[in-house]
DNA sequence: CCCGCCCTGTCAGCCGGCTGTCAGGAAAGC
DNA sequence: GCTTTCCTGACAGCCGGCTGACAGGGCGGG
């Protein structure tokens, strides 16, 4: 999960980018309005944290210019305590939840998890892909109930193929999601991850559609019978 | 254990502080309504002991304040002897336990280590996770049966870790709860403690979890013959 | 008031797991 | 059968976590 941390104090920003870290996020930051618009209207977030009182350019007017291109990332405005109408704007604007400052970190975060796990469409901590289940709270994964170690780069990997379930994901969408703005990355280093999670996790939980991408396994084939090509899609 | 004690009477206040600390608690003061609402909706608190009679804001809004905002974690408030309505609207406004005032502090201890246990969803005094037993009340540790003499910070670290026995604690977490808002101690403190606690305790008792924290081993291996087989996790 | 012990935080160095890269091999599509 | 795409085992660098050593501070005893 790539998240966006838009806040112009130091020392806020760095508390907000240690507890999202913290929470599997890979955290990247923008200090003030401007940067935050070209970054988010660049680049593709699962999550954006906005703090609306920013330098050369408000956050209200950053979002709206982001909704207005066309961003669907989902947004969580900090407003200030009791800022009624700020919060009204907020959520005329397009943004997806509302935290009034102060907060606590922890409440930040279950709002987070929860807006991303919204944005893939399904509410619940746990997700239930075929076999395998992933809990996005407690970072743990397991095939058939059997718990299975995985490391954190691993697990981003994963929850992220399981909140995109109903589609095929690029690698270059994984690079882009795991390692955000870092390009130093090959695309092979996708492959080694997944690789080593088929290990981990067993045959028939990650497929693979050839010249598209990445997906997880949707059911169990049915019967012992293999016939090779279920999906008669292409 | 982290500990907010919420009071305006610096004599109480200092006796309260006095208990909390020799029962192992780290505790923290606010003698006013709002730099209680701060602080309990800012920090995450494993109980918090409020008096309701408060400058500035009383207890009751702030307790409201504090549960609409969705912070959950135990409150037991003091209430004047008598006062019958204060403990219906306590408890209405989201209360665990109230004290009558006066009270013996004896009596205040036993329930603020009834609610930190019922917290972590087990009332029993004595928390056992694999081999480890950690009786709460009298601050001992043992393992297999065996006493191990720790030290106070040493105790509080592994009686949390007791108390989210099934879930990862972030050493980031453990920080927060070990030290509160004093921010100067680094993380490997945590890692020195932990390292301490080890040598004491043996090995098998606590496991880390490379990238996201540590935990209390929840079973010991069955037998000393090795099962060979992928244990999901280690 | 001084002494000494215990507790505890910091530092520095070591170790091992995580992870990216490479190169060769297998499989799918034509 | 050839090409393209993907898989995978091996290897190396790096970073996170572990630990022994040291120092400062608090507390109790003398």
């Amino acid at each position: 999960m790539r998240a966006l941390i838009v806040e112009d104090e130091p020392r806020i920003a760095a508390d907000l980018e240690r507890a999202l870290k913290a929470a599997g996020f890979l955290v990247e930051l923008a200090g003030d309005g401007e940067t935050a618009w070209f970054r988010g209207g660049t680049e593709d977030y699962d999550l954006i944290v906005l703090d609306l009182n920013l330098p050369r350019l408000d956050g209200l007017s950053v979002l709206k210019r982001w909704r207005a291109e066309g961003c669907e990332s989902p947004v969580l405005i900090l407003t200030a305590r009791g800022a009624w109408t700020e919060r009204v704007e907020g959520i005329d604007a397009g943004a997806d939840d509302y935290l009034p400052k102060p907060f606590r970190m922890e409440e930040l975060i279950a709002r987070a998890r929860a807006l991303v796990r919204r944005a893939g469409g399904r509410g619940n901590a746990t997700q239930q892909v075929g076999r395998l289940t992933v809990d996005l709270n407690r970072m743990t994964a397991a095939v058939d109930g059997i718990p299975v170690a995985v490391t954190p780069l691993e697990f981003r990997l994963i929850s992220y193929l399981a909140l995109n379930r109903d589609r095929i994901v690029a690698p270059t969408e994984l690079l882009e999601h795991l390692y955000g703005d870092d390009e130093s990355r090959e695309l092979n280093a996708v492959e080694a991850i997944i690789t080593r999670l088929r290990r981990k996790l067993g045959p028939g939980v990650i497929g693979t559609r050839r010249g598209f991408g990445y997906h997880l396994e949707d059911e169990p084939p049915p019967g012992a019978a293999g016939d090779g090509r279920a999906q008669g899609r292409t």
